[in-house]
DNA sequence: TGAACCTGGATGATGTGTCAACTATTCCCG
DNA sequence: CGGGAATAGTTGACACATCATCCAGGTTCA
């Protein structure tokens, strides 16, 4: 009745030790509160999205400022359709442009405007100051350590062997290639 | 890197130390990729969302398996008006039904068919299994227990202060009827 | 050359989340 | 009692993510 946001006990208790189940659910909802605050804070007080910002510093940390839009669905791990979408959005309110690639008829780059660069600049420490605030004024150097190599581990397992699979869709779309694999991955 | 994307935010912020931004990358990717994954997991082995499950496990963990819509928003830390839209579809769905309140007039319940427990219990173990490959069976103990207390110091900053003012937004204009943190005794 | 195939990217349909505004009931207090 | 305020919940508009599909431009190879 309380706050219990995530109280998988029924469901989950079976297969997680009981350490275990009150770490996922504490990360569970660290995580959504975290994702949440962090987005309405960008929103609040800077007239860009979590995911405009993630565009923006991808382009920003180019020299040219301007990268392709395949090269922008790797990096950042999205799908091409959603990049698709979230640029012509941005484009839309100004934020970068499109630009034909000649070397490839194909190809489009996303170009950052002038707009887009003060957007980001106006944005970004305030969302520094944030992140700084609600994690890291909370954790010890071997906390933050620790989160670092707990984050490594997990994203390696998701990038590797059959789950990488389903990430793959970016890297190269042979949907008809991926094996019917019974019950997900998990099983390694 | 991102540092030279801020000209001034030495000057109007601390910006991270190099080892807490190489943890809060880390951190981003993984937790964006493991939702991802959970999600797809879910959705491709089950006919229900993460977001389907959530509910349906807060209906399966009341006796009468009816639950009010207010209390299942707070319980998830959902917007009222995400759960009445979610509600709706997985009414139109068949996975639960609304009912009237008769001591509230104002109030519905949202009841669990046949069809939504039996999804539910196709889903949970599949998702427990995930959640056990992708995560736990990478970590040591001592991670396990690092995992939780980090999570715990981050939500409870979250929850806290002039943070809970925005989440409160559900439990009406009452900061203080946020709840700090119930059994779970975050010292422990 | 040209047919089959691959690649980079766009598009439309659909499901989802958020915000603001709205309705309807109940509560509070004179 | 009556009139405001609070409460429970819905609705509509819009931003966003995913999926399947499409298409134009390149590649390969006979």
């Amino acid at each position: 009745m309380m706050c219990q946001l995530f109280p998988y006990a029924e469901h989950v208790t079976r297969w997680l030790e009981p350490e275990q189940q009150r770490a996922w659910r504490a990360y569970v909802r660290m995580q959504g509160e975290l994702n949440a605050h962090l987005s309405r804070q960008m929103s609040v007080d800077s007239e860009i999205s979590m995911a405009d910002f993630a565009v923006l510093v991808q382009l920003t940390d180019t020299p040219d400022e301007r990268v392709r839009v395949l090269e922008l669905a790797r990096s950042l791990h999205w799908e091409k359709s959603r990049i698709s979408h979230h640029v012509a959005r941005m484009e839309k309110r100004g934020l970068v442009r499109r630009e034909n690639c000649r070397s490839d008829g194909r190809g489009s780059f996303v170009v950052l405007t002038d707009l887009g660069r003060s957007a980001i600049e106006a944005a970004a420490p305030a969302h520094a100051e944030t992140v700084r605030a609600l994690v890291f004024d909370q954790l010890s150097d071997a906390e933050v350590e620790t989160l670092r190599e707990i984050s490594e581990k997990v994203f390696t397992r998701l990038t590797t062997g059959e789950c990488a699979s389903v990430i793959a869709r970016c890297d190269a779309d042979d949907p008809m290639e991926v094996v019917p694999e019974e019950s997900g991955c998990p099983e390694a």
